[in-house]
DNA sequence: CGCGACGTTGATTTGCCTCAACGATTGTGG
DNA sequence: CCACAATCGTTGAGGCAAATCAACGTCGCG
């Protein structure tokens, strides 16, 4: 049950196995089912998961009604509203719905503070994986601006192989900034060559 | 002059004044003059720097030899490449010069971790200024999608009002994604009314 | 002064979007 | 279990926002 989330965070620092006791004690499991809106535009966002199994994204809409998504999530990665905090409780302006039914193992804001007091070295684990996830963010911004849209979706396909396979096309080109349109026709022309 | 990065990092963490004291001591003061590349792509990044005084950008260079611009750091900002670590020391891609004279305030990689076993509630500061990072780059990847050029241009001056008066239009052109000539275009459309 | 970097303006091109019509697939209620 | 609706991917025609290319005026600096 816990043994991907401990090897996960073990990863950047090294726990006791008390500490990662400790860790495992303040998550809440939970089957979410597909289709699930876990957070609303509006809402203030009250947990952070590790996705043990199955598929999430996250996205805004945009002035016109339509969807960007920022972020797929699927087994052994991190999702939740950025500013989740029990400081900075601010209405979120990004929704979060599951795509596939979910196992996650979830932390509420304040069983988060309480991580962070009960062991400290979890700050650390936490600053890293918002770098991380700074990097990835950087980078597909350096792309969205400098690639065209058929090498965006190259990269994407090489970097995300699964992803295609779980996901309806119409997301990916959400991800990409590109119209489903679009995204067929790069598909078409790259089959013929 | 230590008082306004003092003044930064207790925004979200209280700290003793001795706590301080060893903050500031581990820093190192720079005076660097304008035009001055401070790192180049493919070396490793050897700072981080807290700007007392000055602008400077952080930039890619694309496949075409063209710059994209990622951050603009200004007063009481911070600049340096994302995987700052004594850990992580990969080649940087990224290229951090300075628009002004600068007035820095310098972390090594070696001080740094030193900082943080000798204080560790600094983990929790930049943990924090990680996830304010990513948020703005996440409002920033959305602006880039769904927005017009006129839009994410009268969005950049309202929000950085302060930068058009100190660099130059096709750095903002550079950040915003859009060609020197076309925010040229806007301007004059924006000024005809 | 003279050179190079910068901003402007106009003509032309293009990558991608929008709109619309059409099969294929999925799912849902009777 | 079937019928019908809804959703999805594909394809084509036409349009537009922004890029590219090129020429020119201006400014700051060595």
């Amino acid at each position: 049950m816990y043994d991907h989330i401990n090897k996960n965070i073990s990863r950047y620092v090294t726990f006791y196995p008390e500490e990662l006791e400790i860790f495992d004690s303040l998550t809440a499991f939970e089957k979410v089912p597909k289709k699930t809106i876990m957070l609303h535009e509006g809402e203030t966002c009250n947990f952070e998961a590790y996705v043990v199994k199955g598929c999430l994204r996250k996205y805004y809409i945009d002035a016109n009604g339509f969807e960007v998504i920022l972020q797929f999530a699927i087994e052994d990665s991190w999702i939740g509203d950025i500013s989740f905090s029990i400081y900075e409780t601010k209405p979120s302006k990004v929704f979060i719905e599951t795509l596939e039914d979910c196992e996650l193992l979830v932390f509420s804001p304040e069983k988060k503070e309480e991580l962070y007091t009960k062991v400290p070295k979890t700050e650390r684990v936490f600053r890293i994986l918002m770098m991380r996830n700074l990097a990835v963010t950087q980078e597909r911004l350096f792309n969205t601006i400098s690639k065209t849209a058929t090498e965006k979706y190259l990269e994407f396909i090489a970097q995300y192989p699964t992803i295609p396979q779980r996901v309806a096309q119409h997301y990916i080109a959400s991800y990409l900034g590109i119209s489903p349109e679009f995204v067929s026709k790069i598909r078409t022309r790259l089959a013929k060559g």
